[in-house]
RNA sequence: GGGGGCGUGGUGCAGGGGUCAGCACGCUGGUCUGUCAAGCCAGAGGUCACGGGUUCAAAUCCCGUCGUCCCCGCCA
C-alpha cells in the first residue's frame, strides 16, 4: 500500500476518494462493532473507522489488535462523517475514511509518555531521554517546522540581497580569551587540538579580505560555559558579514531581515527602522543593556531629591558618587512586610544593599525611612514616579552599576509578577554608542566589551589617542579610554538580545592603538590572531557585521522560554544528552591513539 | 564554584513517624455498532531516587550522594 494523501489534508473536497493514509495511532476506540483509529501523521490527524460489514477479510480483526503508536497504513473512501459526528475540534473532522484495508507497518510498545501537548507537564529529563517520542508531539514538531520556516526565510532573504552562504571548520584554531572552548584531541599531531569555534568570527573577516563582500552563514558555534534557560553549550547564528559598508548598512539590512522572517513566517508586520537607544539611556531607563520595552515602569532618579535628606544612606550614597533610584510597581501598596522583605533579599543577590519603599495608601505613606524625609521630599518622589494612590515605589541607593543592575532585574521581575508584559508584540530596538572598552577592576585593565577588532566610533578616535597620553590614570571616570565609543550596535527583542555586531577594524595603526589600551602589546596579539594580523596587510576592506541568534528568535516567535524546547536534541543543564549518554568515557586504545590520558577527579 | 525547588507504579499527583502504598491517566483482559478525554466491569503494576543515621517503628525526621529544573558567578 503506498500513501496517497497525508492524514491532515483530507476535507469533504475529498469525499469519494479511495486514499491511502500512513501513520502513527493516536487513539483507538473500540465499541465492540465499530472500530474508529485516529492516524497522525506530521501533517495532523485524522479518523479512519472500521465497520464489521465494510472491513472484510479478517481487516476488521486485526483493526481490533491495534495500539497506540502502532505504525499503520489504512486503505478507505474519503467519507463525510454522519449529520451529528462531526468534530469541529480537528481540521479533518467533517470527514472520516472508511477503512477496508490495514497493514500494520510496524507494532509499538507503550510509551513512557502520552504522545500529546498534554506531556508538556511530563518531567523533562523525561522527554529529552525519549526525545524522539517527544518530538511527536504536535507543539514540538510545529516549533521544528517553525525552525526551518526561518531558517528558510533567512536563507532566501539573504540569497535576495546577494549574500554568498559559506561553511566555514568546526575544527578550529584555539584563541583563548572569552568563553571557554570545547576542545578536540589531534590523532596526527601527538599533543595538540583543535577547538570548537566559540563563533566564526575570525573566519567571517577573513572571507572580506577575500574580497566574498557578502558572507552569511546559519552557524553552529560552541561554548563551554555553565547554560541557562535561554543558553546551551552548543546554539546557532545567523552570522553576517559586509565589506564597503557602515553601521547604517547593517542595520538596515537587518531590520529588513528580521521584517521579512516575521511577515513571512508569522504574517506580522514590524514597523523599520527600529528605535534606537544609546546604551547610557538604556542603562539609565532600564538599568540593563537589552530592555524590555513592552512596559513602562522605568527607572527615574531620586538623587537630587533626597540628597540632602535625614537619611544617612541616601546622603552618603549621593555623595560617594552614587545614586537613588526607584521604579513604581502599580497596585502594590499593599505588601505586607515579608513580601517587601523577600523582595529585598531578592535585590540583595544582585549587589543592592537593601530596599527603600514607599507605599501610597488611601490616606497614609507607609515607608521605613518616611520620618527622614519632609512632606514636599515625598509628594515630589511620588510625583516624579508617577505614582498613584495604591502604589508601591521601590528605591535602591548604590553605586550606579550596582543600582541599574538590581532596579532593572526588579523591574522586570516586578512586570512579570504583575502581569504588565503584553503578549504577542514584538518590541525590536537597536542599542547603540556603547562604550569600546570596560573597566576591568580585577585585573586592573581595559577589557573590549564585545572583541578586539570592533572599531572605535570614527569621531572617537582621537579619544583612543589621547588615551595613551592621559594625566589621569587608567579607570579614572575621566579616562579618554573609558569614553571611546565603539562602532557596535545590540539588537534588543522583547528583553533579549537577538543580535549584536559592530564595524570592524582594517586599518593596522588604529588595530594597534586598541591592543595597546587593552594591554596586549603586537607581538602577544601575532600569537593569537597572527593569521588574521597577516591578512590585513594584503588589502583588508573596511567591513563590518552582526551575528542573530537563531534560537532567541525562535523562542520569542515560539513563545516558550526554555532554549531546549527550539532545539531538536538539546542537553540538560549540565551539558548532558540524556537520549545518547554523551558525554560517555572513550576506551583507552582510543585515547592513547590521541595521545590523550585521563587524570581521575579528586573525591 | 555557590544558592534554591523538585524526586512516591509507565506518566501526572496525594499522603509528611504506626492503621498508609492511595488517586487519575496509561497498560492488560472482558463487554459494548458512531466514538473522538468513548462508556461500563475486572486486573496487573511500587527498592516511595540512592546510601547512611535517629527511632520500638521511616515514603515521612536528619546527614550525605545522585538526577533534573531555576538562579548567581561565568557566557570577549
Amino acid at each position: 500500500m503506498k500513501r496517497t494523501h497525508v492524514c491532515g489534508e483530507l476535507r469533504a473536497e475529498h469525499v469519494g476518494q479511495e486514499v491511502v493514509v500512513t501513520g502513527w495511532v493516536q487513539r483507538t476506540r473500540d465499541h465492540g462493532g465499530v472500530i474508529f483509529i485516529d492516524l497522525r501523521d506530521r501533517s495532523g490527524v485524522v479518523q479512519t473507522v472500521f465497520d464489521p460489514a465494510r472491513a472484510s477479510g479478517g481487516v476488521h480483526e486485526r483493526a481490533s489488535q491495534v495500539r497506540n503508536e502502532f505504525v499503520l497504513a489504512v486503505q478507505g473512501r474519503v467519507a463525510k462523517r454522519p449529520a451529528g459526528t462531526e468534530n469541529p475540534r480537528l481540521a479533518t473532522g467533517e470527514i472520516e475514511i472508511v477503512a477496508t484495508e490495514m497493514e500494520v507497518l510496524n507494532p509499538a510498545k507503550p510509551t513512557p509518555f502520552l504522545i500529546s501537548d498534554e506531556a508538556d507537564k511530563v518531567d523533562e529529563s523525561v522527554r529529552l531521554t525519549y526525545r524522539y517520542l517527544d518530538l511527536r508531539r504536535p507543539r514540538m514538531r510545529n516549533i521544528l517546522e517553525l525552525r526551518h520556516r526561518v531558517t528558510k526565510a533567512v536563507r532566501d532573504f539573504m540569497d535576495g540581497e546577494g549574500f554568498w552562504e559559506v561553511e566555514t571548520p568546526n575544527l578550529w584554531k584555539s584563541t583563548p580569551e572569552g568563553a571557554r572552548e570545547y576542545v578536540v584531541p589531534s590523532r596526527l599531531h601527538a599533543g595538540r587540538f583543535y577547538v570548537l569555534p566559540q563563533s566564526p568570527q575570525l573566519c567571517k573577516q577573513l572571507l572580506m579580505v577575500a574580497g566574498v563582500e557578502k558572507y552569511f552563514q546559519i552557524a553552529r558555534c560552541f561554548r563551554d560555559e555553565d547554560t541557562r534557560a535561554d543558553r546551551q553549550p552548543e546554539f546557532t547564528q545567523i552570522d553576517i558579514e559586509m565589506s564597503f559598508v557602515e553601521q547604517e548598512d547593517i542595520l538596515s539590512l537587518v531590520e529588513r531581515m528580521y521584517a521579512y522572517v516575521f511577515k513571512r513566517v508569522m504574517g506580522i508586520e514590524i514597523a523599520t527602522p527600529f528605535p534606537r537607544l544609546r546604551y547610557a539611556e538604556a542603562l539609565a531607563r532600564y538599568g540593563t543593556d537589552k530592555p524590555d520595552t513592552r512596559f513602562g515602569m522605568e527607572l527615574v532618579d531620586l538623587s537630587d531629591i533626597v540628597k540632602d535628606s535625614g537619611f544617612r544612606v541616601f546622603q552618603q550614597t549621593v555623595a560617594s558618587g552614587g545614586q537613588v533610584k526607584a521604579i513604581c510597581a502599580p497596585g502594590c501598596a499593599g505588601y505586607s512586610r515579608k513580601e517587601v522583605e523577600d523582595l529585598t533579599k531578592w535585590v540583595q543577590q544582585f549587589g543592592a544593599k537593601g530596599l527603600a519603599t514607599f507605599a501610597l495608601g488611601e490616606s497614609e505613606i507607609r515607608s521605613q525611612v518616611a520620618k527622614f524625609l519632609t512632606a514636599e521630599q515625598m509628594e515630589e518622589i511620588f510625583r516624579r514616579c508617577g505614582a498613584k494612590t495604591g502604589d508601591l515605589v521601590l528605591c535602591v541607593a548604590d553605586q550606579p552599576d550596582v543600582v541599574a543592575d538590581a532596579l532593572g532585574r526588579l523591574r522586570l521581575e516586578m512586570g512579570r509578577r504583575l502581569g504588565l508584559i503584553p503578549k504577542g508584540q514584538y518590541n525590536f530596538l537597536w542599542i547603540v554608542d556603547v562604550p569600546l572598552f570596560g573597566w576591568n577592576a580585577a585585573e586592573q585593565r581595559y577589557d573590549p566589551m564585545h572583541h578586539p577588532f570592533c572599531a572605535p566610533l570614527p569621531e572617537d578616535l582621537e579619544l583612543l589617542k589621547a588615551g595613551y597620553t592621559a594625566t589621569v590614570p587608567p579607570g579614572h571616570p575621566d579616562h579618554p579610554w573609558g569614553k571611546v565609543r565603539a562602532n557596535l550596535y545590540d539588537c534588543v527583542l522583547n528583553g533579549y538580545e537577538v543580535a549584536g555586531g559592530s564595524i570592524r577594524t582594517h586599518r593596522r595603526d588604529v588595530q594597534e592603538l586598541v591592543f595597546g589600551a587593552i594591554g596586549l602589546d603586537f607581538e602577544q596579539a601575532k600569537e593569537r590572531f597572527g593569521f588574521l594580523l597577516e591578512a590585513f596587510e594584503y588589502g583588508a576592506p573596511p567591513h563590518g557585521g552582526i551575528a542573530c541568534g537563531l534560537e532567541r528568535l525562535i523562542m520569542i516567535l515560539a513563545g516558550t522560554d526554555n532554549i531546549r524546547d527550539v532545539i531538536a536534541f538539546p542537553k540538560t543543564g549540565d551539558a548532558r544528552d540524556l537520549m545518547t549518554g554523551a558525554p560517555t568515557v572513550i576506551d583507552d586504545q582510543t585515547l592513547a591513539e590521541l595521545h590523550v590520558r585521563t587524570i581521575p577527579s579528586e573525591e
